[in-house]
DNA sequence: GATATGCATGGCG
DNA sequence: GCGCCATGCATAT
């Protein structure tokens, strides 16, 4: 990334200089061509040491001397243009002395030298998204910009030795700001360490200013810092104990050099543990660079950290650290992370930054502009991004803007977490990332957000090729995720940033492939959680299960029963192909291979035979093979099959999403932002990635869009009701006990557990023959399975749905519905006008406490299905809602 | 019309 | 009740 041109020369930068740089030659001061100069060892050794312009430059103009200590300053070019501060009043001073009469007075809680003040050139070298006219005028002097001790800006060592200098004069400038700094003794420390720093011209100095961007994929669970994390979390119960990497502080480099840097260095591989350490050492050094936090908030740092929510507490693997710490030398601070949420992760380019970590680990700044920091990713890349600020309420939204050309570099999707690190002596911050397939147990553990991510902790595939990472997981351990998580994701429904929350984010190029499934190949991926019951709902044909919790996604699979009895399911290994019997309530990944089989080893290998005969295998899978046919066959060829298909795009999405990713929980399956569910038709969940190709509007009135709309509004309906279903449940039990009601689910689930004929497709749960004509099946046509289990809160009423997703267009799709439910039970009237007992009547009574009615979740009562009967089966229903009869597991 | 920008809104901890 | 933050959305470019 740096210095193409530099490096093209073969002789040492330095105009005065013609020897011949070595193999590695020194890194001095940023061009204008944003690379770095590349010197002699020599040369570099000046620059290093601070005396380049001493030894080169001393007979040309430029030299100034320091208004305090007359000491000479040259003044007069790139190299040195860091090294000063302009006076007020006139001339200049040393950074030393400016330190002393300016800087120290403010307690600037950033280590000077934060800013980044390459040529424009560097500046947008990476960044196509925006352009920062800030930059252009900043030049050397980041007037605008508040102090900084964080040297995460400036990543050539150039701007170390000066840069720290540079920065004491922003902060001289803001120094007005200074009483809402850190106290001034622990400032002190830094800036005299800073201040000598730049004079002694460490390298590491140099690199202290640099935010490096490290791109980390976990891939090795086995080592990762479960144990730093775990250590970690244990330490966050504790508030008053200082948090990993939060409590790691922006320390100047000296104190890192002598502190830190002994530490770890090197052989990370022990990172977690060193780190711990390492993170003690650093706060009992007294680099709390929390100070920064305390800029604004002036508060001590430990309750700084201990209010930085855990879901940032960075998490890093072993080798992710590694990976970071590019340099041998460097020790790696893990700052903290964030899961990128759909708009982090989206084209506008904007990743938000929890504030805490913002003012805690980013320079301060004061203007809204924020400044530009540079940031190396682990290649050595070099990122550009505006860290500024947006007014919020009384409060500042941090964020870092142009991040897109990274976020794509790296493949990142919404989910996916990334790290910021700090490396260490450098001072360099390493953003270094973590797919959320390939989140690390802790982060699964640790982080309910991840969990929800569908962060397949699977790393095998991942591991195996890298290349896949932008495909989601299809590890076989998701459906073991998602029990694991389940009761995370209960606990803790919401956690933080979903990394799935983006749909579209998450589906990539050869993802979209995929989306052509059909929506019963889509429907069929979705699986119900364990131990649930899907209730079926039947639209134009199309049938939609719908769970109380969130589905899973999981292998397609056929269930029958064995010899005795016994519900078991048939899985196909992805690689031999050979039908494997399971255990009903397994839950597959949608890769599933022999080697998955732990419920049977003598068969989890592909070499083992198949146990079921050629006969045996046509007769399991006749019944799937003719359901889909049967299925369209009762469809209404009809345009909006079109649009179904199409809207499958959606649900696809979300089964794309849950091939690598528990399916995210309900609400969360695209953001936390109650907004955006599946079916959010906003343009965060509907734009594809491309901003091409078809969208879903939000006046999209197809039926998956409806569907899957009315699928989370159940979701949320059930959540509200559930406790006065309950109630009125009980209360119906005790005031109606002889009366006659269709049996409950509970009852059917017993009289028919294996209904279907012992075969269902994708889900155990699932009836593939919904609307097969089978609906007169009074067992599968009672919602048994729904939440609701036959009581429906008949009391919704329509306009519930307005107040439940106000300003939505749910209104309009609830009309559609309701057309559509109206039309069905015309359909019911005419033909069941002597319909089962239990059928309250032909017409929907809207406050009708019918036991035979039900009301859809989205407001739109319904009567049982089961009393049509006698209707015309090949005629598609408009709206029909009936039930799995099928238990799963 | 597309994209970038900046602020407002509102859910949630 | 407050602050954070995800994201909507109006406006600017």
């Amino acid at each position: 990334m740096s210095s193409a041109s530099s490096s093209s020369l073969k002789v040492c930068f330095n105009s005065e200089c013609k020897e011949l740089k070595s193999d590695r030659p020194k890194k001095g001061w940023r061009l204008r061509t944003g690379e770095l100069a590349e010197l002699c060892d020599r040369c570099g050794s000046a620059y290093e040491e601070g005396r380049f312009c001493e030894t080169f430059h001393l007979s040309a103009s430029g030299w100034r001397s320091c208004e305090s200590c007359r000491k000479g300053i040259h003044c007069g070019c790139i190299v040195s243009s860091h090294s000063f501060v302009l006076l007020d009043p006139g001339g200049i001073e040393c950074l030393a002395c400016a330190r002393k009469n300016i800087i120290l007075p403010s307690n600037p809680p950033w280590p000077p030298s934060m800013f980044f003040h390459s040529p424009l050139s560097e500046r947008f070298k990476d960044l196509s998204v925006k352009s920062w006219s800030q930059l252009a005028g900043s030049g050397p002097v980041p007037w605008k910009q508040a102090p900084s001790l964080f040297n995460s800006a400036i990543s050539s060592p150039e701007l170390h030795f000066r840069v720290p200098y540079e920065v004491d004069i922003s902060t001289g400038i803001n120094k007005v700001n200074g009483n809402e700094r850190l106290p001034a003794c622990s400032l002190d420390k830094k800036i005299e360490d800073f201040s000598e720093r730049p004079m002694n011209g460490s390298l590491n100095l140099g690199a202290q200013d640099i935010i490096i961007m490290n791109g980390i994929k976990s891939e090795d669970k086995t080592t990762s810092c479960l144990n730093i994390s775990q250590q970690d979390s244990s330490r966050k119960e504790d508030p008053s104990t200082p948090q990993f990497g939060l409590t790691v502080p922006f320390a100047p480099s000296n104190e890192r050099n002598g502190q830190i840097g002994v530490v770890g260095t090197h052989s990370q591989q022990t990172l977690p543990p060193s780190l711990e350490k390492q993170y003690n050492g650093k706060m009992h050094n007294g680099l709390d660079s929390s100070g920064d936090t305390q800029i604004r908030n002036g508060r001590p740092r430990a309750e700084y950290r201990a209010r930085l929510l855990p879901r940032y507490w960075p998490r890093c693997t072993d080798q992710e650290l590694q990976q970071i710490s590019m340099d041998s030398n460097s020790v790696i601070t893990p700052l903290f992370q964030k899961t990128l949420s759909a708009s982090d992760a989206g084209r506008i380019g904007r990743l938000v930054l929890p504030k805490k970590c913002a003012e805690a680990y980013f320079p301060p700044i004061s203007q809204p502009e924020g400044l530009p920091l540079k940031i190396l990713d682990v290649k050595g890349k070099e990122w550009i991004f505006q860290f500024r600020f947006w007014p919020n309420n009384n409060s500042r939204m941090y964020v870092l803007e142009g991040v897109t050309p990274c976020i794509q570099s790296m493949q990142l999707q919404a989910g996916d977490t990334v790290t910021f690190s700090r490396l260490e002596p450098e001072g360099k911050l390493v953003m270094g990332f973590r797919k959320a397939s390939s989140a690390t147990p802790s982060d699964q553990d640790n982080e309910t957000n991840k969990i929800g991510n569908g962060a397949s902790t699977h790393g095998d595939v991942e591991l195996a090729d890298p290349s896949s990472w932008s495909k989601v997981d299809k590890s076989g351990y998701i459906a073991k995720e998602v029990l694991r998580s389940k009761s995370s994701i209960t606990r803790k429904r919401k956690g933080s940033t979903l990394g799935s929350k983006s749909k579209h984010l998450r589906i990539e190029n050869e993802d979209l492939i995929k989306l052509k499934l059909t929506w019963e190949e889509a429907q069929g991926l979705l699986r119900p959680p364990p131990n649930h019951i899907p209730s079926i709902v039947v639209i134009d044909g199309f049938e939609f299960e719908e769970y109380e919790d969130a589905p899973v996604i999981g292998k397609p699979t056929i269930f029958t029963t064995d010899n005795v009895g016994e519900k078991i399911q048939w899985v196909q290994c992805e690689d031999c192909l050979k039908w494997r019997k399971l255990p009903a309530n397994a839950l597959l990944p949608s890769k599933w291979t022999c080697s998955d089989n732990l419920w049977n080893p003598e068969r989890s290998s592909c070499s083992k035979a198949q146990e079921l005969t050629t006969e045996q295998l046509e007769d399991l899978l006749a019944p799937i093979n003719s359901a889909p046919s049967r299925k369209m066959k009762s469809t209404k060829q009809d345009p909006d099959n079109v649009d179904a298909l199409e809207g499958l795009d959606t649900l696809a999405n979300l089964a794309i999403l849950g091939e690598g990713d528990v399916f995210p929980a309900s609400a969360q399956a695209t953001t936390k932002h109650p907004r955006h569910r599946p079916g959010c038709s906003c343009i965060v969940c509907i734009q594809p990635p491309s901003g091409k190709g078809p969208k879903h509007k939000q006046t999209c009135t197809c039926n998956v869009c409806l569907t899957v709309k009315r699928r989370f509004r159940t979701l949320m309906l059930r959540r509200e009701k559930k406790q006065s279903e309950k109630e009125a449940e009980t209360t119906h039990k005790k005031e109606q006990p002889q009366q006659s009601q269709p049996p409950l689910p509970e009852i059917l689930l017993e009289d028919d557990p294996l209904p279907c004929s012992n075969t269902e497709i994708s889900s155990p749960n699932r009836n593939p023959e919904v609307n097969d004509g089978s609906d007169d099946d009074p067992n599968r046509l009672r919602s048994s399975a729904s939440p609701f289990k036959g009581q429906i809160d008949l009391n919704i009423k329509p306009e519930r749905e307005e107040e439940l997703s106000p300003g939505s267009d749910f209104g309009s799709m609830m009309m559609l519905l309701q057309d559509a439910t109206k039309k069905y039970l015309r359909q019911q009237s005419l033909s069941s006008s002597g319909g089962a007992g239990d059928s309250s009547g032909s017409q929907t009574q809207p406050d009708g406490g019918g036991a035979g009615e039900e009301k859809l979740s989205n407001g739109v009562t319904l009567r049982n299905s089961h009393s049509d009967a006698d209707e015309d089966h090949g005629e598609p229903l408009s709206v029909n809602v009936s039930a799995s009869t099928s238990a799963a597991g």
